[in-house]
DNA sequence: CTGAAAGCGCTTACAG
DNA sequence: CTGAAAGCGCTTACAG
C-alpha cells in the first residue's frame, strides 16, 4: 500500500489539499509556481494518488470485466491478449473471469462484475446461454457491455463479429470450386449464433452450385475437441457416404480429423479435401497443413475494447450513442489440405 | 452502477446508518428484529455495497494481479484458468497483464499493479528479467507476492514450483534406461531458472549414468516455439552428431521436432527417442504421441492463490509468516516417441 | 490564485 | 441495543 497522501504534500509544502490536488491535475486557476512545487515533492515522495479515494469520488474505476466461455483456448486467449494490451494503453486493467460455456455461470459472473463496479463489461457468450436477462439486466444498470465473437442476435448492443456466414459460404464454395462433390460439415452445437451462421453458410453455398444439402452430412461436434475431429472423421469413413470434402467448424476439431485421417490411410486432399476454422497456428504445423478460415482474436480483442472506450467516454460526457455491429474481415488461408 | 445505498435502507427504516450497517454484517450487538428488517430491504431493493467506498474504508479491494510472460500459451493459460477460478471461491477477482518476456514492460505492470493497490501479486517472471528490485520493491511495499513457475532464486519470497531438475533428470534417465546412448538437449533461454534447472536435471543424469556430457549437444531455443523444434531438429541431424534420444525443454518444440523428423523420414523412436515437457493436450494428438513430463499448469495456478490468500489473512491478521516454496509433483507420461 | 467545505458511501470506535 | 461522529483520501463547486 502507498502511503504518501496529498493531506502531507499539502501540510510540507503549506498549502491546501484543495489546492495540491489541482496543482497535480493542472488545472488552469493554479500558479505556474505552485504546480512546480507540488509536482517537484510528489515526485520525491514517489506520492500516487489512492485508487480507492479516486473511485469513490469519481465513481469509476479504470477496470473493466470481461467474461469468455475458456481461457484456455488458441483463439479466446489471443482475444484476451488484444483487450489487456489496448485496455493498457487507455489506462485500464481488466479483470477476466470465465463461464466454463454455462449460462448459470455466466450469469454469477455478470454479477460479481457489476457488484464490483467495473466501468464496462466485454463478453462472449457461453454455449449454454439461450436467454439473455442477465445481459440485458446489465445494459438496463446503463453498464455499457459489448458483444464479441459469440453474440446474441436479439440483445441491442454493440457486437464485434466477423462474418461467419459469408466466411462458411467462401470456405464451401473453395471445396466446389476445387471438385468437392459430397461435401460434409462438422458443425459446432446447436445454440451458439457463430455455429449457426458457419452452418448456414455451409448450406447457402450448396444450394448456389446446385449440390443437394443431405443433412446425414452434418455431424454435430457440441464439445469441439480434438477426440471429437477423431471421432466423426472415423464415423464418416464407416457410414459410407463417399465424402470427398468437410468443412470443420474449427481447427482443433479439422486437426483432430486429419490425424485419424492420417492414421487410417485416407488421404488428403485426395480422397477428401479439408478446411478448418480460425487459423489456429497448429493449423500451419500438422502433416498435411491445414487450409482454414482466418479469424483475427487478437485484432478482434483490440477493438472490441477500443468500441467499449468509445462508449465509456460517449456516457462521460452525456453524449448519445447507438449499438454498433463491428464486422471484421476474414480470409481463406489456402494450404495443403484442399486441391488447386 | 448500483444506486441503493446505505443511507437510503437506513431512511425508509427510520434507523441510523451505522445500524443498518452492523445489521448487514451481523454484528452482535444489534437486535434480531432490525438486522430481520433491515436485510429483508435490503435483499427487495437489492442493495449491494459500493465496492468502492468500502476498499476506500477496508484499505483491500478483493482484487489481486497476476503477471505471467505470455497469455496465449497452453501453460500459463491453465495456470491463469487455476488462479481465476480459485480466488473466486474466495471472494477475489483478478487483473491479468502480460510481461511479453520483457524486463521492462514486466517492471511497468508490477507498478500498474501497484499503483491499483492490488491486494496481492502473484507473478512467473519474464525470460528477459535478471534483476530483481522490481520485485524486491513490491516486498518492502509488504503487498504479498507470490511467484510461479518461473522464480528467481535469490529474491526471498513463497514460490510454486515444480522440481524441474528432478523431472529433467528422471526423464533423461528414461531415455538412458531404453537404451539412448547419445543425448541431445534442446534447452530454453539461458535466464530462466527452470530452463537452467532443467539443463542440469540433464547433465546430472549423463553424469550419473557415465555418459559424457558433449556441450555441442545443447541447442539453444531462445524462443521455444514449434519453428524453432524444426529448425533444430533438422540442424541435428545435418550436424550428424548420431544422436539417439533427445530430451526438449517444451512440447511445443519437441512436436515442431517431430514435424520435421516425420518429414525428414526420421524414424521416431527408432533412430531417435524424444522426450518433452508440460504434457501439452496436442502431445496425445500428434503421431508418434510424445513421451513428456506432466507439469500441473491448474494445479499451480490454483496453489499458487490458495498461498496468497493465506499471507493475505496473516497480514490481516498481524501474524508473521515466513516465505514458503511449495514443489509440484511432475511425473513422465511414457507415449510412442521413446522406446521400451 | 488559494482554500474551506461538502461529499463520494461506507465502517467502526465510542458514547449513551 | 442504537446513533452521532470521525474518517478513509480524494475531487470539485464555490467563495474570496
Amino acid at each position: 500500500m502507498n502511503t504518501v497522501t496529498l493531506q502531507e504534500i499539502a501540510n510540507t509544502l503549506g498549502i491546501s489539499v484543495s489546492t495540491a490536488s489541482k496543482a497535480l491535475k493542472d488545472y488552469p486557476d493554479v500558479s505556474k509556481k505552485t504546480k512546480a512545487r507540488v509536482k517537484e515533492l510528489a515526485k520525491t515522495l514517489n506520492y500516487k494518488p489512492n485508487p480507492f479515494a479516486v473511485n469513490l469520488r469519481t465513481k469509476q474505476s479504470k477496470t473493466i470485466g470481461v467474461i469468455i466461455p475458456e481461457l484456455v483456448h488458441h483463439f479466446f486467449s489471443s482475444v484476451i491478449k488484444g483487450i489487456i494490451n489496448q485496455a493498457e494503453k487507455k489506462g485500464y486493467l481488466v479483470i477476466t473471469l470465465q463461464s466454463n460455456e454455462s449460462y448459470t455461470l455466466e450469469k454469477k459472473q455478470i454479477q460479481l462484475l457489476l457488484d464490483k463496479n467495473v466501468d464496462g463489461i466485454l463478453i462472449s457468450l457461453a454455449n449454454d446461454t439461450a436467454v439473455f436477462d442477465h445481459i440485458k439486466h446489465v445494459i438496463e444498470k446503463k453498464t455499457p457491455l459489448v458483444m464479441f465473437d459469440k453474440i446474441a442476435k436479439v440483445v441491442s448492443c454493440s457486437k464485434i463479429i466477423i462474418n461467419d456466414r459469408a466466411a462458411a459460404y467462401n470456405a464451401t464454395k473453395y471445396l466446389i470450386d476445387t471438385g468437392c462433390k459430397r461435401i460434409a460439415h462438422f458443425r459446432g452445437p446447436l445454440l451458439p449464433q457463430n455455429s449457426i451462421d458457419r452452418f448456414l453458410g455451409y448450406k447457402k453455398a450448396l444450394d448456389d452450385f446446385n449440390i443437394e444439402y443431405d443433412p446425414s452430412l452434418v455431424y454435430i461436434c457440441n464439445d469441439m475437441t480434438f477426440e471429437e475431429g477423431e471421432i466423426f472423421a472415423e464415423k464418416l469413413i464407416n457410414d459410407r457416404k463417399n465424402v470427398d470434402g468437410i468443412f470443420i467448424n474449427t481447427d482443433l476439431v479439422a486437426i483432430g480429423a486429419i490425424t485419424k485421417f492420417n492414421a487410417l490411410g485416407v488421404k488428403i486432399p485426395e480422397d477428401i479435401s479439408i478446411i478448418g476454422f480460425s487459423n489456429w497456428f497448429m493449423s500451419s504445423a500438422i502433416t498435411p497443413t491445414l487450409t482454414t478460415v482466418d479469424q483475427p482474436g487478437y485484432k478482434m480483442g483490440k477493438i472490441a475494447f477500443k468500441r467499449l472506450y468509445k462508449e465509456l467516454n460517449h456516457i462521460k460526457n452525456k453524449k448519445e450513442f447507438s449499438p454498433k455491429i463491428i464486422e471484421l474481415d476474414t480470409s481463406l488461408i489456402v494450404r495443403e489440405s484442399t486441391k488447386t
